[in-house]
DNA sequence: ATACGTGCAAAGTGTTTGCGACAGT
DNA sequence: ACTGTCGCAAACACTTTGCACGTAT
C-alpha cells in the first residue's frame, strides 16, 4: 500500500510523519485527479482548518520527489499534481469547455514517437503530449446548440 | 512579402505603423527562432535604445492576433513567439542541456494522433507534441565526457 | 534534546495593464 | 485635431522561501 511506502521513503531519509502529512497523503493519494496546489489546499482546509498552503505545496513536491505523484502543466499554466499509480505513463486530453481531463495510452504512438527521436539524432528522455479540443459531452452539447 | 501584408492587417484594423512596429517586425519576422519577450527587448534596444519592454510584449501579441506569430511555452514556463513562416504546423524537440529547438514534422505520427481522438470521440482541435531530452552534439559530449 | 516541519507573511518571477505624454493618420 | 501607441511603473497571479515557533523522534 501506498502509504507504508510513502512511510518507509520518510524514515529512509530521516524525514517525519507529521499528522499534516499523514492526512494530505491520505487524500491525495489514492484519487485520480490533477490538483492544484490551490485545489488540494481547499479540501485539506476541510479536514484540518488550520493547515497552510506551504504545508501542501511542500508536501507535493516531497512526493514528487519521492516518485509517488507527478507534477504536470497544461495550457492554463498552473502547476498540478497526480498521485502516481503504477508506473504508467500517459498522455491527456482536456477539453476546453468544461476542462474534463481524458487519460490515454498508445503503444503505437509511442513507438511512432521513439523512431522519429531516433531519426534525428535526439536521445528523448521524456515528452509530452496534450491534446486540447472538445470532449464527447461538450460536442454533442455544440451540436444541439446550434440547431 | 511579409511586411505588406502586415502593413494591410494595420490598415484594415485602423491601427498604426509606428517605427516600434516596423523595426520590431523587420527584426523577428525572417527570424527562425523562438523568442521570450525579454530576449526580444533586449536585440531591439539594440537598435532603438529607447524602446520599451510593454512595446515589445504588445506587439508581439499583436503579431499573433494578425497570425504572423505563434505562441509557444516550452518547459521552461516563459512565454516564447516564433514568426509563423508558412502555415506549417511542426512540434519541437528540446534539449535539455543546451536549449537547442529542432522542429520537426511527421504525417503519420498526425494521422496517428488524430486516430487517438476519435477513438475517444475527442474534437480536437489543437495539439502540443515535445520531446526532452539530448541533441546529438550534447549527447556525444556526454558519451566522451564519460570515457 | 534535537532537528525537521509548520504557518505566516514576504519575496520572487514573468505577465499584464493603467495612465499621461507622444505621434501617425 | 483625433486617436492609437509608447514608455514607465504598478498590479497581477502564481510560486517559492525565510523565519520563529511547534513537534516527531
Ligand atoms: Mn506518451
Ligand atoms: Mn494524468
Ligand atoms: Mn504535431
Ligand atoms: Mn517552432
Amino acid at each position: 500500500m501506498k502509504e507504508q511506502e510513502l512511510k518507509d521513503y520518510l524514515k529512509e531519509k530521516g524525514l517525519r510523519l507529521t499528522h499534516q502529512r499523514e492526512n494530505i497523503i491520505k487524500h491525495f493519494c489514492d484519487k485520480n485527479k490533477h490538483y492544484t496546489v490551490e485545489e488540494l489546499y481547499e479540501e485539506m482546509k476541510k479536514e484540518m482548518p488550520g493547515i497552510g498552503f506551504a504545508t501542501v505545496y511542500r508536501t507535493l513536491q516531497l512526493l514528487v520527489a519521492a516518485g509517488f505523484a507527478l507534477e504536470r502543466r497544461f495550457k492554463d499554466d498552473v502547476t498540478r499534481f497526480e498521485p502516481l499509480h503504477k508506473n504508467d505513463h500517459h498522455d491527456h486530453m482536456i477539453c476546453i469547455e468544461c476542462g474534463r481531463i481524458i487519460e490515454f495510452e498508445n503503444k503505437k504512438l509511442e513507438r511512432l514517437k521513439d523512431g522519429v527521436a531516433k531519426k534525428h539524432n535526439f536521445c528523448i528522455l521524456l515528452h509530452k503530449l496534450e491534446f486540447y479540443g472538445y470532449c464527447e459531452k461538450c460536442r454533442n452539447k455544440k451540436i444541439k446548440g446550434k440547431k
